[in-house]
DNA sequence: CATAAAAAGGATAAAAATATCTTTTAATCT
DNA sequence: AGATTAAAAGATATTTTTATCCTTTTTATG
């Protein structure tokens, strides 16, 4: 339903809600301190984001990834998107053929609400949502 | 959140819920003509899921695949759990270390929810349950 | 008792997801 | 301009999941 890769963007990107700005870039490095997601590969994954134009990011000294005030809009469904792609988030839960939201077939209906609900809420959550209030990276990532 | 594997299982045993009881076992090979999940794949799942009491077989001529009345009253989380673990279900949606349902991360219950209700409706929902009232096989399986 | 049917089991292969390493490009600061 | 820093990009490696194949065991039946 979500990838793990999905899982580990979103982390990056709530670490950068938090500890980043256009003032105030971070390298990668400092964000695999705090939530433990395999450096190069978390690389990759805001990589990906900032060629979206989901985050932020500029090389060189003083450069890394941040959010821009812009960049808050965006929703964790946007992230997902980017990661998983489309299909993975809309495909039938039981990967049905012709089956969808029009043409449920029984366990749809069964587990389909609750799917809908999940993306739902993928859907109208931004990130500043999230950060919302919130003071410290811990209150995400318990150790 | 729920395995190709489990979903092939789940397939599975729903085509043995509607074609086969103890007087009538029914080969790998037909159920694989009607859901398309691999041959060889499904009989391993199949076998997994007899080896731990979940549905019934017989070796040798006659024998094959099905489901005593007492096998119908299994959940789906219980051929959820055979096929992927117990892990994969109860781990925090995110991930994230030391998160469950007593100490969740932020995350956790913004999207916490939603699984709760899904496991819940595996938990739920016997074999029988899903069958009853269906007559045939197409009314899972739309091509 | 021989034979054939069918699941069970073991070993292997292919594909996808996850992770790492190396090189290139761009920005900043002497 | 040149040196340095850091992300971007590309190539490669590892692991996990998914899938197949082949042999063995069990069992019903002629």
């Amino acid at each position: 339903m979500l990838s793990n890769s999905s899982k580990y963007a979103i982390k990056g990107v709530l670490y950068l809600a938090l500890n980043s700005n256009a003032d105030h870039k971070v390298l990668v490095r400092d964000i695999y301190d705090t939530i433990h997601v395999p450096e190069a590969y978390l690389a990759k994954l805001l990589q990906e984001l900032s060629r979206h134009g989901i985050i932020s990011s500029t090389r060189g000294p003083k450069g890394g990834f941040y959010l821009s005030d812009e960049d808050r809009k965006h929703t964790l469904l946007e992230i997902v998107k980017v990661i998983d792609g489309e299909h993975r988030l809309n495909s039938c839960v039981m990967g049905i053929r012709n089956c969808d939201m029009d043409n449920p077939c029984v366990l749809h209906k069964l587990v389909g609400g609750n799917k809908s609900k999940f993306i739902n809420v993928l859907e109208s959550t931004t990130i500043l949502d999230l950060v919302d209030g919130k003071k410290g990276v811990e209150e995400f990532f318990p150790l």
